[in-house]
DNA sequence: TAGACGTGGTG
DNA sequence: TCACCAAGTCT
């Protein structure tokens, strides 16, 4: 079977989508609704998918979905609504609340982003959370992929959604690659623009869908081969699933490291309800230049509001 | 652009 | 057990 080839031209090539099967391999829509069937019988019932997520809904999923598993946002999303169920609900509190409420998602910057999103979003959207990419792309915490993911999940436009799962997906079927590159790269997007279903309401679907099967099937540990819709035209497969090769993969340390440090330090501060003396905090790490860098980088970073007298809290402001 | 940035489940 | 991994962003 011919692999999907690095080349593919978007869906409205009517000559390349006549002839299934033809010179050039498999046509786009053969491929999407392959991968759209799919996913019509296996996604997830997720929350923030359901008809009644709006904007919001889908924004704060994307946020807290970031380096971070479906299985451990579930619950906070789901508190997280209920106390804010609009941009304005959040951006009426101190920033503080939202790190608290955030818990132990992991990387609590991205609560004070969430925030600063909402504030902005109050002040410059009146309230609304804009379907405009480039007006995603300017808010604090939205990168390149939140602001596809907004914009396609939220509002139904077409936009190259390159997360880590599609971005695997695209690199097994596509490059007969087991791993991605790094960082995304102009080839990545040049591939995910090529394969991209021309009418909004299908790449916003092929978008979901090629998401969720990087998330369930084509993952990284241990591919599921088996019960893929698109093996038969996967350029990995095709190839022998070679092993990844090249230089090994950046790996993630963390005991020991500033950021285990930072984690310990507001983990105190989100649990006390009063501001917290200085050694209250010191207990959680005895090397005390680490400790103090520690601190003054949240406080720099603005999670940690220092007051006078060796106080400290989450912001207020 | 490489590295910082949390946390916890898992093969 | 212990690296690896999870819907990235920012500098």
């Amino acid at each position: 079977m011919t692999a999907i080839p690095a080349d593919s031209k978007p869906s409205a090539d009517s000559a390349e989508t006549a002839g299934a099967g033809g010179p050039a391999g498999p046509s786009g829509p053969v491929l999407h609704s392959a991968v759209i069937d799919w996913f019509d019988g296996h996604a997830r019932d997720l929350p923030w998918r359901r008809p009644d997520a709006g904007p919001w809904a889908v924004m704060v999923s994307e946020f807290m979905l970031q380096q971070t598993p479906v299985n451990r946002v579930l619950p906070v999303y789901e508190q997280w609504l209920a106390r804010w169920p609009s941009p304005a609900d959040l951006a009426a509190e101190p920033p503080g609340e939202a790190v608290r409420a955030w818990g132990r998602l992991g990387y609590p910057r991205r609560a004070l982003r969430l925030h600063g999103a909402a504030v902005a979003i109050r002040e410059r959207h009146g309230g609304r959370v804009p379907s405009d990419h480039a007006e995603l792309l300017a808010l604090p915490g939205v990168g390149e992929y939140t602001a596809a993911a907004v914009a396609s999940f939220a509002y139904g436009q077409r936009h190259a959604v390159l997360d880590t799962n599609v971005r695997r997906v695209f690199a097994r079927a596509v490059s007969g690659r087991e791993f991605p590159p790094d960082a995304t790269t102009a080839a990545e997007r040049k591939v995910a623009r090529a394969l991209l279903p021309d009418d909004e309401p299908t790449a916003a679907r092929w978008a979901a869908a090629t998401m969720e099967l990087g998330a369930l099937v084509c993952t990284a540990r241990t591919p599921h081969c088996v019960r893929c819709p698109i093996t038969a035209q996967c350029a990995w497969r095709a190839a022998g699933s070679p092993a990844h090769d090249g230089p090994p993969r950046r790996g993630q340390t963390y005991a020991g490291t500033d950021r285990q440090v930072r984690g310990k330090l507001l983990a105190v501060l989100r649990e006390a309800v009063a501001p917290v003396p200085q050694a209250a905090l010191d207990r959680v790490w005895d090397e005390p230049v680490q400790r103090a860098r520690a601190l003054d980088g949240l406080v720099a970073d603005g999670l940690v509001e220092p007051l006078d007298g060796g106080l400290y809290r989450l912001p207020l402001s």
